[in-house]
DNA sequence: AAACACGTCAACCGCCTCTAC
DNA sequence: AGTAGAGGCGGTTGACGTGTT
């Protein structure tokens, strides 16, 4: 699809990119609550957006979508990850069908985050009874890991060093967004597009 | 207080698959 | 059967916040 210049010449409509503010996220939300998702190009045409249809879709689906979880992701929703990991590989979208709520970009950048950080450091303290191997650079990659293993990863995945000491105290609606100052929770979004009527 | 290092995550990019014509 | 457009997916990047020195 994008192998093409996505603006057909014809209309030389500049294509916004970088973060979406919170006026597009507002267009977007409004748009689908009256129209519905889908055709994602029209869509944003239809809507005013100056973002590619991918970009909406992208924005509707990992953000915006009411159902969406944020932050806070589980021990049992950890251990599901790496199961499914374990059987799938990188297959994100397919593990995110299996952890309602979660996207997977989410589940990517978790992986990759926070997972794969402590299967590195766990495979440095390995000792050579464990079975445990790593193959974390193709799309294949596959991990299979001992329940021994699994125990260990759980110890410190379920209070990694960096997360508050209280995870569970996370407000939902505060997302690990804290990274953006320009952040408005879904919630806040939700209700103005309600405020705003239909 | 400033500088630097590190961690996190939203968003983009490029490729692939599917579908309609 | 070939082509084009759209959606979906996984990999990667860049910006920003936080922690450390």
């Amino acid at each position: 699809m994008d192998k093409k210049p996505c603006n057909s010449s014809s209309q030389d409509v500049e294509v916004r990119k970088g973060p979406w503010t919170m006026e597009e996220d507002l267009i977007l939300i409004n748009y689908i609550a009256n129209h519905g998702e889908g055709v994602w190009n029209s869509l944003a045409k239809a809507a005013g957006l100056k973002r590619t249809g991918k970009s909406c879709r992208l924005r509707w689906l990992n953000y915006l979508r009411p159902d969406v979880r944020r932050g806070n992701i589980t021990p049992e929703e950890q251990l599901l990850i790496m199961e499914l990991h374990a059987k799938w590989g990188n297959r994100w979208s397919k593990i995110a069908k299996h952890l309602p709520g979660r996207t997977d970009n989410e589940i990517k950048n978790y992986w990759r985050t926070r997972i794969q950080k402590h299967i590195k450091q766990a495979e440095n303290n390995i000792t050579p009874g464990q079975n445990f191997e790593v193959n974390d650079q193709a799309s294949t990659s596959q991990v299979s890991i001992s329940s021994a293993a699994v125990d260990t990863m759980e110890i410190t995945h379920a209070a990694p060093a960096n997360y508050p000491p209280n995870m569970d105290a996370y407000p939902s609606s505060l997302p690990a967004d804290h990274s953006h100052e320009n952040y408005w929770s879904i919630e806040d979004l939700w209700s103005m597009q309600l405020l705003n009527g239909e």
